[in-house]
DNA sequence: TGGCTGCATGTAATCGATTGCATGGAGGCG
DNA sequence: CGCCTCCATGCAATCGATTACATGCAGCCA
């Protein structure tokens, strides 16, 4: 192997140049303050030495990373890609790096501790739905304010930066969709409770039934954590039902697929048998069979958009005083997994409620 | 806003212990190296300051980031869920923070400045496979060896380490499962090709359509580029063919699964019209409908063990001399997704091959 | 011409942890 | 008892870039 030559520093642009590091560095980070003579013979010093900064001293001496941290409860989830991509874009567009992080079991501060409090990273982008926000808030407490954005499906308690989407309305409006069709049975396939407290999309779907004036079975309720896999099971759970629904909503797509699935293969057919409302819609939304009709989250606005505002309030751009506060509205899109309850003819969408 | 307070940092600690920095960050690092009472009254201090190690000054210091960068070509592609998923975990559990990094425009090698030549990152994990390796080495030989493992479905060339799947022979038993269900006449939905030159999953069905002895066409060839989208393309192209293969692989699922939707919903079905075959197994194949057949890729074992060899080079625990080469097999999963031919009764699997 | 302003650049301290070398004390052995 | 070894610890240089402050020079105006 061949010996890994020592990196050259600012130090031998600086000699190559015949200038100092401080100069150097200058024209590196303002140009403007340096004369164009000088800045010329950098540019040739820097690629004759084949100089690239070492960001860790860079860190140390501006106290800053460079780096946010996107922490995710599951970095499995599918959910996530899109997300991903376009925190990356937005981040890298920044000049800022991203460092990924998986849901740490135990102590939520953690997170806090690792990476950027370490000056591994500058700021937080938190997916987690389920963290405990009261030992995080202690926390920042003591150190001060510290650079982090929620971006998730749940309304945190204030005082957080929150970019999120309107889970609870947009809910209900899933439901207003199956009323509209005509169903008067309606279930839900639930994701995961916050702290034993129903998470805004149940909350949503109760308060909508409420509203409709529809009976809430407590059996139509069942319970998922989000995977394809949950979704499969309430399928087979729902597949057992003495009495079932003529309609669910699940709380998010992939449940909404391994629902689907498991009904189909119990020899229901969807949208006949039951329809099905999902959430998210991912990509693979629109190329299931039957077509996935859901609620579009807009994933990678959200994600550019907290990108966006965690940087600048790490660079201070943006008034801590008050915090972000961003709710983007979600959309139905209507495809063929929803479709008027079996009995119904014709249906005047309005006249037969209640 | 609180005022952020300045970090304690070693110095603090050495104070509040009555020891040196020196101790303080001996007993932190190398701990069997202070005496049993020192070290606990560090430990006393430590939790008593709130000290939280800085990163970029060990960095800085050590010439180590304690940071690998996962490398890939379009985040944004579900099939890489479960590999970051694995790769954080390994990592994580190796004490290293992953940098996540999209595909760059332009030079392949601004990811090597960009993050491990300026001391962001340590090593690097390949995922993109079509990236121009010939700069890369040009670049790694002035450079001497950089801790780089390539993780990606192509058989790049030799020198470089390589943690990949099987991807010709298992392309090959795709096939193979094909003619024993009685197909004789075979299609691909291809992936990207490598710099003009067909990727291995490509080469593995050319190679074993010879090897049948049955006809190649070039119109059975349908180019893709392994998402969703280019897969239901390809479907409207099938759709539109003259003469159709009565079963096509798929370089991947992400694919098949566009392209059943695109033939389901131009009226043919899957598997009576056409068998589809794809590759990888996303977590999504199985619930699908119809299920669908899939040359399983052990993804979590790939990122793994990639992860793990990276982290052994950087650490200097393997010898470089010996490049790192790894090929896992794949598996056929038979789902739903493929059946004999329409015509086909019985079929006596390998007396009709000649 | 003298003094003032302002720009370009240099000097050197600094960020926080690590580590080679030095030191001092305890213990062992002849 | 004297010398040697070894262990625990301290001292201080170091990693590479940034930046407050100092300096020196050119240009301008009275």
């Amino acid at each position: 192997m061949a010996l890994t030559r020592k990196s050259p520093t600012i130090q031998d642009v600086a000699r190559h140049a015949g200038v100092s590091t401080a100069t150097v560095s200058r024209a590196l980070s303002m140009p403007e303050r340096v004369s164009q003579a000088t800045r010329e013979r950098i540019a040739v010093a820097v690629t004759a030495t084949g100089y690239t900064l070492n960001q860790a001293a860079r860190s140390l001496r501006r106290q800053r990373a460079g780096t946010i941290v996107m922490a995710m409860p599951n970095a499995g989830n599918p959910y996530y890609s899109t997300i991903l991509d376009a925190v990356l874009a937005e981040a890298g567009h920044r000049g800022y790096g991203v460092l990924v992080s998986n849901r740490v079991q135990g102590d939520p501060t953690i997170w806090l501790r690792d990476y950027f409090l370490s000056s591994r990273a500058d700021g937080l982008l938190l997916f987690d739905i389920t963290l405990d926000v009261s030992g995080m808030r202690r926390f920042m407490e003591e150190r001060g304010n510290l650079p982090i954005v929620v971006v998730c499906d749940e309304i945190i308690e204030p005082g957080f930066n929150l970019v999120t989407s309107d889970n609870r309305e947009a809910t209900g409006r899933a439901v207003q969709h199956l009323v509209d069709l005509g169903h008067q049975h309606i279930g839900l396939v639930a994701g995961p409770t916050i702290h034993d407290y129903p998470n805004e999309r149940t909350l949503g779907f109760r308060q909508a039934l409420a509203r409709h004036g529809l009976a809430m079975r407590e059996d139509w309720i069942i319970a998922g954590d989000h995977s394809i896999g949950s979704g499969y099971q309430a399928g087979s759970q729902f597949v057992a039902l003495d009495e079932r629904p003529s309609a669910v909503v699940c709380a998010n797509d992939e449940m909404a697929l391994g629902f689907i699935s498991s009904v189909q293969q119990a020899g229901l057919h969807c949208p006949r048998d039951v329809s099905v409302v999902g959430f998210d819609d991912i990509d693979m939304a629109q190329y299931v069979s039957p077509a996935l009709t859901t609620m579009r989250q807009k994933r990678a606005e959200l994600a550019t958009i907290s990108t966006s505002a965690l940087i600048d309030i790490v660079e201070g751009v943006r008034d801590p005083a008050k915090p972000v506060r961003i709710i983007l509205r979600c959309d139905l899109i209507a495809r063929a997994s929803t479709a008027p309850p079996k009995g119904a003819a014709v249906r005047p969408a309005r006249e037969f409620r209640f």
